[in-house]
DNA sequence: CGCGTTTGACCGGCGC
DNA sequence: GCGCCGGTCAAACGCG
């Protein structure tokens, strides 16, 4: 009786094991719950926001006056190609126009246009010589609490990682930000490059870490604001989760 | 002194 | 051709 039974100790380890990936398995699952969650969320706002307040001030502000001059349009059809407009939430009594996107601007010019009384400002990518990048920022015209940066051209150069990663994306990005009467949201996009790259690493310190909760929060949130920009990410992204959440996870073999 | 910002001047495109 | 407008240049200026 002394002797344990090898086949019974190593049941018993298995057991361990399928009850420790039966959590883990569980933990994805409420993970992935409140993904969704606040991807509808997000998204409802995000939708409700784009019939409001971005497309506001996209017809208004950036529409409005590129065009209506007709001079602009040739240029207003590439702007999907080779320019993205970004609003930027920032305090509206602060009249400086810097967007805090992760590169440096060099200022080169500043103008007021005819129907907007802010200035626009120009600046030029100075984190490279040669970089061809260009912004222009200007606060918006209906809700002065947002600039609108709108981005010509491609780095030829990474961003600055220090800057970088106080950003949520990799790479080069900027932070959309957009407001409700009861809440704020962020979305991460990167306006220079065809791709959203999204840090999607979710990893299990999450629920086991409580000091790390809110940075967690916010990560997911950035995440699921991520998703919420590219519908077909977002079908893969579930489908790979709901696979990940449907396959039995299979005991190690020795 | 070097670098970045400011700001008036200048240029080119477009409409009338 | 002229005027308007957006975009850019470059000298002046300020700051560290």
């Amino acid at each position: 009786m002394d002797a344990p039974n090898p086949n019974k100790q190593k049941v018993g380890i298995l057991r361990e094991e399928l009850e420790q990936l039966q959590k883990e398995n569980e933990t994805l699952r409420l993970m992935f719950e409140v993904m969704s969650s606040k991807y509808r969320l997000l998204h409802e706002a995000y939708l409700r926001e784009s019939s409001s307040t971005i497309c506001r001030g996209l017809t208004r502000f950036d529409l409005h006056e590129q065009f209506s001059d007709k001079s602009l349009r040739p240029q207003v059809q590439l702007t999907a190609a080779s320019s993205s407009h970004v609003f930027v939430k920032t305090d509206p009594r602060d009249e400086s126009l810097i967007v805090k996107d992760g590169f440096q601007w060099r200022k080169y010019g500043q103008k007021v246009t005819k129907n907007n009384p802010s200035p626009r400002a120009y600046f030029k990518c100075s984190m490279a010589p040669g970089c061809p990048v260009k912004k222009k920022v200007q606060r918006c015209l209906d809700d002065k609490a947002f600039l609108m940066a709108t981005y010509e051209g491609q780095h030829n150069h990474d961003v600055d990682p220090t800057i970088g990663q106080a950003l949520s994306s990799p790479g080069s990005s900027a932070t959309i930000s957009a407001t409700t009467p009861t809440s704020e949201f962020r979305v991460p996009v990167n306006p220079f490059r065809p791709g959203i790259t999204l840090d999607l690493n979710l990893s299990g310190s999450n629920h086991e870490n409580s000091n790390n909760d809110n940075r967690n929060d916010k990560r997911i949130e950035d995440c699921v604001a991520s998703l919420a920009k590219d519908p077909g990410f977002t079908a893969a992204l579930a489908a790979a989760v709901a696979r990940s959440i449907v396959e039995q996870p299979k005991p190690p073999t020795p």
